[in-house]
DNA sequence: ACCTATTTATAATC
DNA sequence: TGATTATAAATAGGT
């Protein structure tokens, strides 16, 4: 609702998501307030990060909500969940853990460990997850490099600007002494560019092994 | 925010406050989805309309969020609660929760997700990570590939053993009636035997796209 | 964190 | 309720 219209959809960058997600959770949080207040409504709000921080508001207390929408929704569970309020705390800390346990494991396999027990289908998936991420991870070292060799690039050339400003500024005082010797061959704009850009094309070799690819092999630069 | 600003206070008149009940709630679940959407993050929101009706929303299991939320808050609740297990379980919460956000990151950023923040060194050791997951991926791939061709082809070897053994004892007894005309093509043991090993040899070419690598990426083998 | 051009949400009205 | 519309709010992209 802004300058341009968004789609509503995971935004990637992990910068914009985070002032994205304080901005619009104050106004979630400030339309849930006054919601309650205008309509005098029950409201109850928890919102995670994915950072796992915990934002909550609620207009009264937050365990009779919980309780009171525990009893609503109780109506079209399957009672096999005496879920009070005690032992559900006490099974949080377990299912906290089992989803440690679960990441974790999740983790060791992306690493390569613990594939005793895959089927074959399973290192398949496995194996499509690690190249789709190998290759997002390569696109952004790609554009990262690149990105640093136009910095550097620009850099040079100002540099080179400065340099030549200040030798005419010598030489223009007459002050020539043989310790600017430095400057008389000093490097000019154009072999900078040049330098700069051989730097950045980074030919890469097909035939090197893969952990030395340098990222560069499969990418399309952009 | 419309044709007038309004205060923020309970809305007297009981027609006025349902309608713009309706409208506001509509709003609030609607930017609660969206945040969740666009930022990640899990959310739950429950309202009771002032004549009691229940609406809620849940990015995930309402359940599972409660429950991380109740765990949440219980350490900051004053100490009516002072079992000395629990006070455990709260003193390690943080830590464990911190373990899930710093694991789940990993597990986000191997998948090539979240990977704006990184350096290029970050990046390349990321990079190497992959690369060695997805080489020992591919390694227990074709392990268990050829355990299972071994398998086949041990199976095989038995059946043709046994359907030899069969066919002598049909033509011993001297049953070998024109039903039978399939036994009459049926595989030699050495012809199962060299399917079997060409299948098997599994020669993978390190010049291919990975993708593609092993050659048997479309097929499933149990 | 602050600034605006835009998009959204919505209060009043029909 | 539902549609309309003028206006208040929220907010995306920059700085």
């Amino acid at each position: 609702m802004a300058r341009e219209k968004i789609q509503i959809r995971k935004i990637d960058n992990t910068t914009a998501r985070q002032v994205t997600f304080s901005k619009r959770r104050r106004g979630l949080f400030k339309k849930a307030e006054e919601l309650s207040i205008l309509c005098d409504a029950e409201v109850a709000l928890i919102v995670f990060s994915s950072t796992g921080r915990l934002f909550h508001f609620s207009s009264s207390s937050m365990k009779e909500i919980i309780k009171r929408h525990s009893m609503h929704s109780k109506n079209l569970q399957k009672s096999d969940q005496p879920t009070l309020d005690l032992n559900m705390e006490d099974s949080n800390y377990a299912s906290l853990s089992k989803q440690v346990a679960e990441t974790s494991l999740q983790l060791r396999q992306m690493r390569g460990e613990d594939l005793e027990g895959l089927t074959v289908e399973e290192l398949q998936l496995l194996e499509k997850k690690l190249e789709g991420g190998l290759h997002r991870v390569l696109d952004m070292k790609e554009a990262k490099i690149m990105e640093q060799i136009s910095d550097l690039r620009k850099k040079g050339l100002d540099l080179v600007e400065e340099n030549t400003r200040l030798r005419h500024q010598v030489s223009g005082v007459g002050i020539n002494h043989s310790e600017n010797a430095l400057a008389e061959d000093g490097l000019s704009a154009e072999s900078v560019m040049t330098a700069s850009q051989s730097g950045g094309s980074l030919d890469y070799d097909d035939s090197s092994d893969t952990s030395l690819k340098l990222g560069l092999a499969c990418c399309s630069w952009k």
